[in-house]
RNA sequence: GACCUGGUAGCUCAGUUGGUAGAGCACCUCCCUUUUAAGGAGGUGGUCCUGGGUUCGAGCCCCAGCCCGGUCACCA
């Protein structure tokens, strides 16, 4: 067996280590004479316990068999030193009551070197194991289905789909700007134009807007399309998904997130968005205008600004005064047309659409619609989002036309969901943080303290009193032989440290950034 | 973006009123043949986040900044 060496307590001629592979751990024993083939006991004395150290990753033959202690080891025959570890490890210790010793611990650290956070605690690695879990047992409910897992474009000419700041980028064969897309949405919907019954894919999506615990710049979701169904079929089919993935991934559908107990056994609750306003505000907003609910806004203690419209009125009102009230999975249903551009008219009220939100713990966890599938309200959506953007609303919705000629050559009536997977991870895996979930979360690049010699510190420093300067006063200054001087400056420049500009008024030193 | 913590050895952390920089683990040296959180003894190791200031003297006090975390704001 072979693996990286996480303890070890040398008793003379004889050992104890542990192995760690990515299994689990094992002990074993190592004794002098049994693993050196020199009267020195060159592999023991020297190799074993000079070379080696924690965090060293050796191979090994022998014989299994239970210690004194009953502890099952293996007795090394033959030991091989496979790979080096240069730098120390952080060694994790735990003693028998369990308390654990030495933690690596500092968030900072274990998110900029995840690698040693996987090495030394075990837990994270089984936070990722989860997470695997859980998107497999969602393929596989979708794949027995015959349900299609594709894959859309990630880089797009207009960022559709979602309101969302997108990151930008450009192309430069095309001279034109591509956006990371913040959403799948439109794409998969042409997919459904053209002729698939249910399409699915894990989408990768971009949002250039601020991090916090529950938000990453590239994080993941699930969207989910299928024809010729509807929202009320979709919260059937979303309570037998997760109760599947809770099974799946933690052996139970009661999953302990937080403080609270929450219970993924369907069916669950559904309750229509006003009504949550009414029940958790007392006041009835059905039917109100943009001034009307700006009262109730305010009579509430809820802030309001101009560029808010009537659905983002009665948004701000669900999540400051009723989301965090919905611990148990609960559908919220049936939001008013304004805050759903993409969403097909409610059959009972035209003032609503047909969509719904799940909400756990307090979170949105999964967005779905009976799709608008008419090409001309459609048009008529994106422009009324079109005034939205020109009142302020720097996140209301571009206008695909693309997207609208699909829509006009038909699309069967649709239902779509979008579950937001990282969020899914956190309660799955009880982690209340979504850098715990991400291998690699985004974090500000590490400063890197730059070294100067004598001669760049004293420049730096002239520099750093009067920046911008001549650079003829600045060479004046540091009293350098032209050699020096050359040599000095351009150093310095090659480290970004000073900048030379050459302008009307003479050439200028500035400090770099 | 605002506010609140924190930043000291590879890791986890102490550091008193401002007076020589500390512990445990890791690492190095020595002793020990079935051990167990970490057997015993000795040793190496520091940009006390950075830059200014106050002071005879700063890890500690003051100012500015950097970075992590938290709360809020923003954000389907």
């Amino acid at each position: 067996m072979a693996g990286r060496m996480m303890s070890r307590r040398i008793m003379g001629k004889a050992s104890f280590a542990e192995l760690k592979d990515a299994s689990g751990r094992m002990q074993i024993y190592i004794n002098r004479d049994e693993i050196s083939s020199d009267a020195e006991g060159t592999m023991y004395n020297t190799v074993f316990k000079k070379l080696l150290d924690m965090g060293d990753i050796i191979g090994i033959k022998g014989e299994v068999f239970k210690t004194k202690v009953g502890e099952e080891s293996v007795n090394v025959k033959e030991l091989t030193v496979l790979s080096k570890s240069l730098r120390p490890l952080p060694v994790v210790k735990t003693d028998a009551d369990g308390k654990v010793h030495d933690a690596f611990s500092d968030a900072e650290l274990r998110y900029r070197q995840r690698y040693v956070d996987l090495i030394v605690n075990d837990h994270v690695k089984e936070t990722f194991i989860k997470r695997t879990k859980i998107t497999n047992s969602i393929r596989d409910f979708f794949n027995k289905r015959d349900y299609l897992e594709v894959e859309t474009p990630i880089l797009q000419p207009i960022p559709g789909g979602a309101a969302a700041r997108p990151f930008k980028t450009h192309h430069n064969a095309l001279d034109m700007p591509l956006y990371l897309r913040i959403a799948n949405e439109l794409y998969l919907k042409r997919l459904i134009v053209g002729g698939f019954d249910a399409v699915y894919e894990f989408s990768k999506d971009f949002r250039n807007e601020g991090m916090d615990r529950t938000h990453n710049p590239e994080f993941t979701v699930m969207e989910l399309y299928v024809a010729y169904k509807d929202y009320l079929w979709m919260m059937n089919m979303t309570e037998e998904l997760l109760e599947k993935v809770a099974m799946d991934s933690n052996g139970t559908t009661e999953v302990k997130i937080g403080e609270n107990m929450v219970s993924f056994k369907a069916p669950y609750a559904r309750v229509p968005i006003l009504e949550a306003i009414k029940i958790h505000t007392g006041f009835e907003v059905a039917g109100m205008d943009e001034i009307a609910l700006k009262e109730v806004c305010k009579k509430v203690g809820v802030a309001v600004d101009e560029t808010m419209g009537v659905g983002k009125l009665i948004d701000e009102l669900f999540g400051s005064k009723c989301e965090h009230h919905y611990i148990q999975p609960t559908f919220i249903t049936d939001y008013p047309k304004e805050m759903s551009p993409l969403t097909k008219e409610h059959r009972t009220n035209p003032a609503l659409t047909e969509r719904f939100e799940l909400m756990v713990n307090g979170k949105e966890l999964a967005n779905a619609y009976s799709e608008l599938n008419d090409p001309i309200e459609q048009r008529e959506r994106f422009e009324e989002q079109l005034k939205l953007t020109e009142k302020g609303d720097d996140e209301a919705m571009f206008i695909d036309q693309d997207f609208l000629r699909a829509l006009e050559y038909g699309m069967p009536p649709t239902s779509g969901i979008g579950i937001g997977i990282d969020r899914l991870v956190m309660f799955m895996t009880n982690n209340s943080s979504i850098q715990e979930v991400l291998f690699f979360p985004q974090m500000r690049p590490e400063k890197k303290a730059v070294e100067m010699s004598e001669d760049e510190k004293a420049i730096f420093h002239i520099l750093k009193a009067n920046s911008p300067m001549l650079l003829n006063d600045l060479k004046t200054q540091s009293g350098f032989s032209n050699k020096k001087w050359d040599k000095t400056i351009k150093d310095l420049t090659k480290k970004n440290l000073a900048k030379i500009n050459n302008t009307e008024e003479g050439l200028f030193v500035e400090l770099g950034k």
